[in-house]
Parts: C-alpha cells; structure tokens; sequence
RNA sequence: GGCGAGGUGGCCAAGUGGUAAGGCAGGGCUCUGCAAAAGCUCUAUCGCGGGUUCGAUUCCCGCCCUCGCCUCCA
C-alpha cells in the first residue's frame, strides 16, 4: 500500500516513495517558539504527524526533521520585553511546545535543529549566494535575494514577480515604509538584516558586518545540512506557500542547482466558530484553553484529523464533545478486543497484519484522508463488535484483529489513553456504596433515592454486575 | 484585481456517472429492579440556473455565497 499526497507545485496526487530507494526524507516547518502553540499550528502539527505515521506504517522509513525557530523579529522583540536573554527566552518556549506535542501524542522528529545553532550554515549559504550574483549587499546593510535573477521564481506558488510588485496595493502609509527599503526590488527579500539598536544583544558577526539571519534563509540551510541538498517532501501551513516556502526554493536551488524538495504538501487552516483565528477576535485556543474547558490533548487531535487536511476545518467547542464521545467508543471498544491502554499500538509493514481494518489504512493512504479512515474505523468496529457478542471472534481471528486494531491506532496517532478518574468526594462515595448496599439487598426506594443524593452532588453511578463505578456528571 | 479552496441531513464530515460512509445530537429497541453506561436501529437527493448523458450530487458553462494567500501568520 502506498501513500499518495496532493503535491502543491504539480497539483496532482503523487506516490510517495523515497528518491534514495532507502529512507523518506522530509522538512517540516516548525514553530516559532515567542508563546503557546494554538491549535491552529497544531492542526499542522498533528496532520504531519499522521503524514509521517502512515508512510511508516506502509512499511517505509523515515527521516523526519523539524525545526525551532528561535530567532527572528518577534523572539528578539518579546525576548526584550521581558528582559530575559533570547536563550532562556526561547528555551522556555521550546519546552512547552515539547510538552504540547508529546501531550498530542506527535512523534518526535528524527532531528529538530534550531535557528540559532546554525548561523554559521546559514551565513555560508548566504556568501555562496553572494559570489554567485543571486544576492546583493544594499545600503542599509542587509543583504537581499535577487529575485530576478532567478527566472523560475514563483512556481510554486504561481505568483509572477510582476504581480508582486505592482498588483499588491499597499494603503498610503505602507508605500511610505516601503520607500525606505533598500531593496532593488519589492520581491526581493533579506538573507541577512543588519544590526538595528533594538536588536540589543542579538547579532552575529558577519561578512557583511554584525546582524542576523532573514527567516527563510534557516530553513534552507537547516533542511540541506539535516537531509542533503535534495530531499523527498517539505511542508507545512498554507500561508507558508509564499512566500516562505518560494524562498527557501529560490535561496536552495540557486546554490545547488539541484531540485530543492521533490514534493510539496500544506496544511489548510483551521477556522474558529466560522472565522478565521485571530488574537484580535478572543479565538485563539491553546491546549490549556481547552484543558480549562474539560477538553484532553487527544481530543484536540480527533478533532483535527476529523476533517481532510485540504479543506478548511470550522473548529467549534461541539466537535470537541464530539471527539471525546467518539475517543470514549473507540476506547470502550479497544477493551472490548481484549487489549488494554497498555498494549503498544505498532507499525506494520504487510497489508495481511491489518486484517479487517484494512480499509481504515487505505483510506488513509489516499490523500491522507482522514475522515473517511474513522468511518472506515467505525463501520469495522461495527461489524467486529457484533462478532464479539455472538462469540463468532477467537482465537487466530481474534489475534489479527487486535493486531489491526494496534497498527491503526498507530497509523492514526491515537493512544486511547484511559480518562483520569477524577476522585468522587468521600461523601459521595459513601452515599454510593450505601446504595450499592440497599440495591443488593433490593431494597429499591432506599437505592434510588441515594442515587438522587448522588446525582444531585454531580456525580453519576456506572453501575457493573460486580460492583459500582463514580463518574464525574458532565 | 491575481491565484487558490469550498458550499452534502439539526451540527460536523467523507464519497461516487447509476439515486449518498462515519461521528455527534434526536427518536425507537435490547440490556437493566428502574436508571446510567453499553449495544442495535431510524432520519438527506448533495448552493441556484442551464448543458452533456439512457442516467449527475458527482462532468461542462453561468450565477450567488463563504473562506484562504498576495512579503515574514501553521
């Protein structure tokens, strides 16, 4: 089974498979760590996640890598703010973001290089540039890509230079600023800013004097060090198309000559409550948002791989209800098959081990289709769990389902973790065990009527034939 | 203006040239002392108007609406 991808440059599906024959090698853009991560970023996130998931559940191997971004406008500005190093800064940043991705069940990447440890690499990548006439030193300082120097610039997004520079209608006080670039051309952008007073501490010595890498130019020089100068797959947001990603093409493929990243996949953006994500609105959700409104990291992660990658996902605080239903039949399921939260959910490399849920792989092999892979998921359980009653499901069958079952989850990235069991207050645990009492001694009126006690203290009774269990109402 | 994505049941969301997966919510049933939980089950003709076709939600044309990118936002 091979996964196929929607390429953003060819626009059609292709086959992914590794141009070494050997390792997939691809480039994710990570975050800029200034703040919390939102769910907007994660949507990203856990979609390369799910990306990386299946190819090595198709049986390939994987070098993934993915960057920090710890040094550009915002780090250095917040950084100041706070009157903390740019370091301690971002470090504290990073570690939250770890936390986040590991609460999200992602996978970590192979490598996951920072910005700041490689500006020798970058100001390397910015002199061979240099020498080869596809940059400029201007006035100011900073040195710029010249974007007419390379004709195929543009490809990847389709947007000429020439619609850049004179259909873009910037309002009157952005023509102002932009008159105070040096830049030769409004399309060309900066490889290396020079040093302004409220950069503070943070420059780097240069050839061109002190300052700091531009932002693409990281990526570029990280993605080439990290996988070589031509690899299989780079991705990221959609806003990353242009110009981000269209300059790291140009910087790379100037310098080598050789074809940057042979696939390009984007993730679409995520709405909030039918608009667009924004500070400005009070709708941007990080995983402690959630956390407050009683909403776990896994759910986050059901919810955003509920909706294919390429369409526009309408994030609401109901299809997180949703998912935690949806998670808690997976569960009770997975219980069901006789495997635990304990059982590792594992690759497989033959379409045999996927058993019945052969189906949910292939779906998500096609396109990274997601939501049809958990109808697929469901529309099995369906069937297996009717199985289960009658008894029809033992012994070898029973062994591949489980299998399957594991290697989906694997695929999908989904643990099942066991909820926590928030505590019932003692009270409330000796109401229940006195009704508990009464209903063995069948002494109803008594049993329901401590049940309402219990109910009206907020908490609901379960009950099983060998006892009780106390769940928080919701 | 340029480029791009999309409009499917109450909500969310797949999909197909031959009358539409799945999840949530709601109804019914089973189980249960009664409940809860769980399981089973029921509910759509696919934005509007044309066209192509034996037949279109699926292909083509037009229209309406939503959304994204167009210089540092995943």
């Amino acid at each position: 089974m091979d996964l196929q991808i929607y390429d953003t440059e060819t626009r059609k599906l292709q086959t992914v498979s590794p141009m070494d024959g050997d390792t997939f090698r691809f480039y994710c853009c990570g975050p800029t760590v200034y703040g919390p991560a939102h769910i907007g970023n994660f949507r990203t996130f856990v979609l390369q996640d799910v990306f990386r998931r299946v190819i090595e559940a198709t049986g390939l191997k994987t070098r993934h890598v993915r960057n920090l971004t710890d040094v550009d406008d915002k780090t250095i500005r917040e950084s100041q703010n706070e009157g903390v190093s740019l370091k301690d800064f971002t470090d504290q940043w990073r570690d939250k973001f770890h936390a986040d991705c590991e609460a999200l069940g992602l996978l970590s990447p192979a490598v996951e290089p920072s910005a700041v440890e490689h500006i020798p690499e970058q100001i390397e990548l910015i002199a061979d540039l240099v020498e080869k006439g596809y940059a400029y030193q201007a006035d100011d300082g900073s040195v710029y890509f010249d974007v007419s120097s390379f004709p195929k610039y543009g490809r990847l997004s389709r947007l000429s230079e020439r619609e850049i520079t004179t259909d873009t209608a910037p309002s009157e006080g952005e023509r102002e600023s932009s008159d105070e670039y040096d830049r030769d051309s409004a399309a060309d952008f900066a490889l290396w800013k020079a040093y302004r007073d409220e950069d503070g501490p943070n420059f780097w010595e240069s050839p061109w004097g002190k300052g700091r890498p531009g932002w693409h130019i990281e990526c570029s020089a990280m993605a080439m060090k990290h996988l070589g100068k031509s690899f299989d797959l780079h991705s990221g947001g959609v806003d990353l198309i242009f110009p981000h990603h269209e300059n790291e093409i140009a910087q790379s493929e100037a310098s080598t000559g050789q074809t940057f990243a042979r696939l390009w996949f984007h993730v679409t953006h995520l709405m909030v409550d039918g608009a667009k994500m924004a500070k400005s609105l009070g709708n941007l959700y990080t995983l402690e948002d959630l956390a407050e409104k009683g909403f776990t990291a896994e759910e986050l992660r059901y919810t955003l791989i509920s909706a294919h990658y390429r369409q526009p996902l309408n994030f609401t605080l109901e299809s997180m209800s949703a998912s935690k239903k949806a998670i808690g039949r997976l569960r009770d399921f997975r219980d069901k098959l006789g495997l635990s939260a304990e059982a590792a959910p594992a690759p497989t490399a033959t379409v045999d081990e996927l058993g019945p849920f052969q189906p949910v792989l292939k779906a998500a092999t096609a396109d990274l289709n997601t939501p049809e892979a958990l109808g697929q998921l469901f529309t099995v359980i369906k069937q297996l769990s009717r199985q289960l009653d009658e008894g029809a499901l033992a012994g070898e069958e029973l062994a591949v389902a489980q299998k399957g079952f594991l290697a989906v989850q694997y695929a999908l990235g989904l643990a099942l973790a066991e909820p926590e069991k928030a505590a019932a207050p003692q009270e409330v645990v000796d109401l229940a065990q006195q009704r508990w009492e009464a209903k063995q001694a069948k002494d109803w009126a008594a049993a329901d009527s401590l049940r309402d006690q219990v109910t009206a203290a907020g908490w609901q009774i379960k009950d099983a034939p060998d006892g009780f269990e106390l769940l928080p109402l919701s």
